[in-house]
DNA sequence: TATAATTAGGTAAACCCTAACTAACGGAGG
DNA sequence: CCTCCGTTAGTTAGGGTTTACCTAATTATA
């Protein structure tokens, strides 16, 4: 009992290692391994949101429009997003990820992936069949 | 096969998250929901080290002894670290964690327990078994 | 005129530094 | 044995840079 909990910590450690080691692994292949939780966040954001502009990230940051043009000036540097005028409005600029900031804002993703296939090579079918049936069981 | 591993993806989707939830939920407690990464990583140093002094979290963080006595200033004004000095020699103090300290490093190995709970509560012990099992096989 | 974004210019906090200081230790000479 | 003095641990003073925010004013389009 005791026994079988301390196995499965080693094994839970080793997977959410796993993919920490993952998700690390994306962020130095785009050169930027030094970007901040926030940066992060912001990304997931702008990738979550679709079409999203100026005005509108500032309402869901709950920063102010200069705050955001600076921040994604800083982006735009990092060759993470750009700018692309809206055709029906001359006013309006859409704030696009380029390939970098959507393998940024998808680096968990891709993580996990990279962890999956990992599973899918190293277990069986029916291995496999039983591990998804005993973690759906868990709440 | 494809849906197999959309199972395997949406399980341990779940199981990242409700580690995550686990890990934000001690830091909360806490009352200190937005320490820096960094922050966090000093305090596991002072718990991993042991005895540890200024001179010596200096050395491993590769700071100034200034620098290291600002930043336990601001943990003791968080309540995360105090001061103890040494009996045999006076000039030197150990920096020791507070029980808020102590929690935030750590955070993640209680976390990783919590969800251990849980998932020695939803599965019986065959299930645990073979998780274990299964899990150790992956590489 | 109103709205979207930008620019200019600023503040506060985080995170780092060197130089100078204080307090305690510990060995050498009286 | 005790005092003096160089050494060591940590602190204080005073600084720099970067990050992350702000308001007010400006530009361009609707």
């Amino acid at each position: 009992m005791r026994d079988r909990e301390e196995h499965l910590l080693e094994a839970l450690e080793n997977l959410f290692r796993t993919r920490h080691e993952c998700s690390c692994t994306v962020f130095s292949e785009c050169g930027l391994s030094d970007l901040t939780v926030r940066q992060v966040a912001y990304l997931k954001i702008i990738d979550e949101q679709g079409d999203i502009t100026f005005s509108r990230l500032a309402e869901i940051t709950r920063n102010s429009k200069p705050t955001i043009t600076e921040m994604i000036n800083k982006f735009v540097r990092m060759e993470c997003v750009y700018r692309e005028r809206c055709p029906e409005d001359g006013r309006v600029l859409y704030i696009r990820l380029t390939d970098k900031g959507q393998k940024i804002a998808k680096a968990e993703q891709a993580a996990l992936r990279r962890m999956i296939e990992r599973m899918m090579d190293s277990l069986d079918d029916q291995e496999q069949e039983l591990l998804v049936r005993i973690l759906q069981k868990v709440r």
